[in-house]
DNA sequence: TACTAAGTTGAGTATTTTAGTCAACAATAA
DNA sequence: TTATTGTTGACTAAAATACTCAACTTAGTA
């Protein structure tokens, strides 16, 4: 039940570039130095978040990549899906005809209540939620990343 | 963040135990029939639940498995926690040490939002609750398995 | 018109995890 | 004492993960 480096990686990019994008496009070579993450393989998390049109890029000369939507109105359960695909932890929650069992069987009914509790939690928090988390929490720290 | 098989088969082999146990030991070969799991595999995934002394096992003829609890003291977090280890989405919501970001980093706190959300769900739920909810929704197909 | 600074794309790969199998062994009841 | 059952550990094939590398495209700038 573990997160891969995509969900991990790809929402504090995004963070990372909520924060930053005040300052026009921001540089995917400054979001990898800030977060920590190799730029050959950020380019490939920001892929999915461009092709759903959360992202858009500038190349050449003073581009770089901005957010299309405001913070507030981009759910972190539309990027987690983006990243990571559907959090049901088994697939037959999504599409009961992969399994025979799917009529019957109780499990699936438990691991359909934890994608539930985990969508609720999802659906209610927005990137504008974390950058003001962000905000209050590591004021003295964040103004360094802006330097 | 999907389950593996461990989890997956093994609470579907639990849920099997405690339907059945009212004859006595269970046969992991049945367990294994019912459930569609290969024998060898089972017999691994059921090595965590004896060791922490939620399963005992009979060796030689007439033996079998069987629950130490009765279903109604088995919640699922014991059990998922014993298969698959912590719900946690990443490793440092349980362990901040493990990244020099975990004072400041909000994306943990999400992470840890998912996992309390999960936890929930999982902590409220007993073995004997799906015990009861399997009665009421496959009686017929249960019956089969008994025959 | 170059030139350069970006992002884009796809191929390739090392490492790790998963999901098992196989075989030798240990215990127990008949 | 023998058949039955669980136990353990070594081993492995396949898949997923987390990247790197390199060639390419686009768009400003001198």
């Amino acid at each position: 039940m573990k997160l891969s480096t995509r969900g991990r990686y790809g929402l504090r990019a995004l963070l990372d570039l909520a924060i930053h994008q005040g300052e026009g496009p921001v540089l995917l070579k400054h979001i990898a130095r800030r977060q920590e993450i190799s730029l050959p393989y950020l380019e490939h998390l920001i892929t999915p978040l461009i092709a759903a049109s959360l992202v858009k890029s500038r190349r050449g000369a003073r581009g770089g990549v901005l957010l299309v939507k405001p913070p507030s109105e981009i759910k972190l359960s539309e990027v987690l899906q983006l990243l990571e695909g559907s959090v049901a932890p088994v697939e037959c929650v999504n599409n009961p005809a992969l399994c025979d069992r799917s009529a019957v069987c109780v499990t699936r009914d438990v691991w359909s209540e934890l994608k539930e509790a985990m969508t609720q939690v999802l659906d209610s928090t927005t990137l504008q939620d974390l950058v003001e988390r962000q905000r209050q929490k590591g004021q003295t720290e964040t103004k360094m990343y802006y330097i």
